[in-house]
RNA sequence: UCCAGCGUAGCUCAAUGGUAGAGCUCCCGGCUGUUAACCGGGUUGUUGGAGGUUCGAGCCCUCCCGCUGGAGCCA
């Protein structure tokens, strides 16, 4: 596409010549008769010099009287020069404001996160939210990437849905017709389906969660990726999760070390993200809780301090697996040694940053399936269509599923989930 | 749902129970290499709300509202 301007990211092919930007004024300095104009266009920010004696009086004085975040217009002359942080500089030649901004809340100045998140609607222009959401941008892509160089082809999961996945956990109701639905909070049973259609399947869907949690770890409305592949057994499962974490954070440390140096991210813990990550069984991952001081018995589910704990004791994310039947869902397969434990694991990313993803063989054996829907009073008719699987053609699968927004956090080493998304749905936060 | 902390200027925060302040934003002036620029001057208040104690409450007490974090649950 031919267009009149130029994108700053693009800048550097244009060195030595006149070209017209299209975006935003970002900060301005003065110093009486020169001025320093940062422009922004999305793309990347360049500083524009206008010096009092290059341009004429009326040029001088809009330079002088535009503010933060107007709409603007400029056309300059584009140079190399060692003193700015991208390595190109705009000799600005004119300037057209298309749009005056007065008062924009947001000043270079600190601000508190309840304020910020009043005008989450500005903010997604500070430098610091950029980066991270072109990074969460890069994760994306990697993921799509990675699964369609799998062979694994993207099979949307719907988002109203009849019934609930698990039957636990609190879902956000709404009007379907006269007849209550439910939003999805996940895909996982859905591409079963697709899978025993297509083999291997992923859905990268947003789900809804309407419990009351209140954490920097926790949204109510979350993107996430469930892929699901018949055929595939445990270890193939916790195979291919290795090597989509793997794929993405390569892809991201190739191509967004702009973004990390702007969140400050220290990427040498991501530089060791590689292959094979450790595996360890709940029973180890208990004893290692216990033997670390924090502690745990057998037969309980994790908690932060434990999530810390084993996390913390390698530097790659750590596969745990083998949990007992009792605190995992009735859908998870038996491991055949021991059946009090179920062929599920979840892993956990380095640097305290918790579960990331959680995946499982599933039960494809009709009759155990069955069984194990009554221990759990798991209602048969609505969840016939999921039984028919067994019914008509069941084989081994296996699949898992990941958390975009907490995969961000940790690659971009954010402190809150709130900015992994462009507009964070939080317990009973929904403006802006 | 439970626990803890916080609500003072547009923003970030001060203020022994005794006259409500600073920095920044913004406005005016100065400065030709600034990087959250700097220097000088100026504008800015129903101290979240209601009630109470007190000669006197931003500060103490009660209730309510809002915000922030954590627990549980999870990704």
């Amino acid at each position: 596409m031919k267009l009149d301007f130029v994108h700053i990211a693009d800048i550097g092919s244009h060195v030595g010549r006149e070209v017209t930007l299209k975006g935003w004024l970002y900060h301005k300095r003065s110093s009486g008769k020169i001025h320093f104009l940062q422009f922004r266009d999305g793309t990347g920010t360049i500083q524009g010099v206008m010096a009092k004696s290059e341009v004429d009086q009326g040029t001088f004085e809009l330079g002088e009287g535009v503010t933060q975040e107007s709409s603007v217009m400029v056309r300059g002359l584009v140079r190399e020069d060692k003193r700015a942080p991208s390595g190109y500089e705009l000799t600005v030649k004119s300037l057209e404001i298309l749009q005056l901004t007065q008062d924009y809340p947001i000043t270079p100045k600190e601000h508190g996160p309840a304020f910020l998140m009043e005008n989450r609607h500005l903010w997604l222009r500070s430098s610091r939210q950029h980066a991270a959401l072109r990074v969460r941008d890069t994760i994306e892509q990697a993921i799509h990437g990675f699964f369609h160089r799998e062979g694994f082809i993207h099979t949307p999961a719907p988002i109203l849905t009849p019934t609930a996945c698990e039957g636990t956990t609190t879902l956000f109701q709404t009007d379907y017709f006269g007849q209550p639905a439910f939003l999805s909070q996940s895909g996982q049973m859905y591409i079963e389906a697709t899978a025993a259609a297509f083999g291997k399947v992923y859905t990268f869907t947003p789900a809804f969660r309407a419990e009351k949690s209140k954490t920097r770890r926790h949204l109510t409305e979350l993107w996430m990726v469930d892929a699901e592949a018949s055929f595939f057994e445990h270890a193939e499962n916790m195979q291919c999760q290795e090597g989509m974490v793997c794929a993405v954070v390569e892809r991201v440390l190739n191509d967004c070390q702009a973004e990390l140096k702007t969140l400050e991210r220290d990427t040498a813990p991501l530089e060791k993200i590689k292959g094979p990550f450790p595996r360890i069984s709940y029973k180890e991952a208990v004893e290692l809780c216990n033997k670390a001081g924090v502690q745990i018995e057998y037969g309980e589910d994790f908690g932060a301090p434990h999530d810390t704990a084993i996390a913390g004791s390698f530097d790659r994310p750590v596969f745990v697996d083998r949990f007992p039947t009792s605190i995992k869902s009735f859908y998870m397969q038996p491991d055949p040694q021991d059946p009090t434990v179920v062929l599920g694991s979840d892993l956990y990313a380095t640097e305290g940053y918790g579960e990331i993803i959680g995946g499982s063989q599933r039960i494809h054996d009709l009759d155990l399936l069955l069984k194990k829907m009554e221990e759990h009073k798991v209602p048969y008719e609505p969840y016939k269509w999921y039984v028919d699987l067994r019914r008509y053609g069941s084989v081994p699968h296996s699949g898992f599923g990941i958390g975009i927004e907490r995969t961000v956090c940790w690659i971009c080493g954010l402190s809150h989930i709130r900015e992994s998304i462009p507009f964070p749905r939080m317990l009973e936060k929904i403006y802006p």
